[in-house]
DNA sequence: GATATCTGTAAGTACCTACTTGCAGTCGAG
DNA sequence: CTCGACTGCAAGTAGGTACTTACAGATATC
């Protein structure tokens, strides 16, 4: 009975769907199944809700763990891009919409974002692979990282939107994603199966 | 003093700017700068205006030349992506909008993407490279071309929007790109600069 | 000069928007 | 039992929305 996470959520979940003018207060009050009126006494007004609903709701952004002593990067890299893949799937529609309105909602995109942060963290990653000879030394490891972290993201985003564009299940392409970045950096691979 | 075409334009850039619900017709007509009543005599319903807007005003869809044998990987994938990007970015608001509506005007997602061309055309191109021995043969090629495609797409979008997260020129995140993608696929690079 | 086509102005329709006010009911803590 | 906090209902404010209708002026063609 908790209303006011319950108001949360029906907002991110509109928010979502319609963005941030089609996110009435109307529409969220009756996804939340209480009274309009309830919204505006517990926020205030609709950009207090849908920021508050946008930060509570939104992306984790935890940092899964990437290890700092590179050992085996096929399976580290594709355990960890597996987890921000799926972090990435179950927010696919804000995080979406959150793009398509950045211009004019820029503080809806928080400042941790967990999308710099794992940024930060494959390129450190890459960065120790190089200095331990484990790859080549030629790349910026900033745009080593965003080859996979992008390809990752936008087959994510689009998968479910674009079912003609993107059909191969989900490991498939990120297996192919992670060799081809490991190679790409001029790592060694496994065997391919 | 062609009343139409100036509506198209304005359309277009009032939609890349607030999305479908922010583009009223109101701030239409305004930037258009004629009545407002212009815009339903011209194309009947607002929708109708938005869809003709996009369609026409949107990134070429025309297909770039990328040579069918190739010659020298490098200087090919670079110059046919240096013009994908230029179209991106010029661009990106328009896109990044319908990307954040594509759930709910998906209508608005030509047939013709000139995403999903692009797409197609490298994926040949790599099968090319492959057939040719001049790369590794055990990556599909439409994820190898994902990988690239997907990492300069999300790149420009982001570019203006994401200063302090897309703080490189273009042309050295391009470069850094092409080599990474190059080498993912085992082809040959020339020599770093 | 008459005609047809395009444009603008002004007014209005029916509805949605965020947000407010006043009042009544519920319910658990003291 | 009382109190305060939370909730819902009803009504209303001031403004925006897509879209329509009726009328008047400009312009180019015949």
């Amino acid at each position: 009975m908790d209303f006011r996470h319950r108001i949360l959520e029906a907002a991110a979940k509109v928010y979502a769907e319609v963005g941030y003018r089609g996110a009435t207060t109307r529409r969220i009050a009756s996804a939340a199944g209480c009274n309009e009126l309830t919204l505006f006494r517990h926020f205030g007004s609709k950009a207090a809700l849908i920021h508050d609903a946008v930060a509570c709701c939104g992306p984790e952004s935890k940092l899964f763990p990437l290890p700092e002593i590179p050992v085996d990067p096929y399976a580290e890299v594709l355990g960890w891009a597996k987890l921000h893949f799926d972090n990435i799937r179950t927010h696919a529609s804000l995080i979406r919409t959150t793009i398509g309105e950045i211009e004019e909602h820029p503080e809806l995109v928080r400042p941790s974002d967990p999308y710099a942060l794992a940024y930060e963290q494959l390129a450190t990653y890459v960065a120790r692979l190089q200095a331990d000879g484990q790859a080549a030394s030629d790349l910026d490891p900033l745009c080593a990282a965003a080859s996979l972290l992008n390809t990752m993201l936008l087959n994510g985003l689009m998968r479910d939107v674009l079912p003609t564009l993107i059909s191969n299940p989900p490991e498939h392409d990120l297996d192919q994603f992670v060799r081809h970045f490991l190679r790409g950096i001029g790592a060694k691979l496994p065997v391919s199966t």
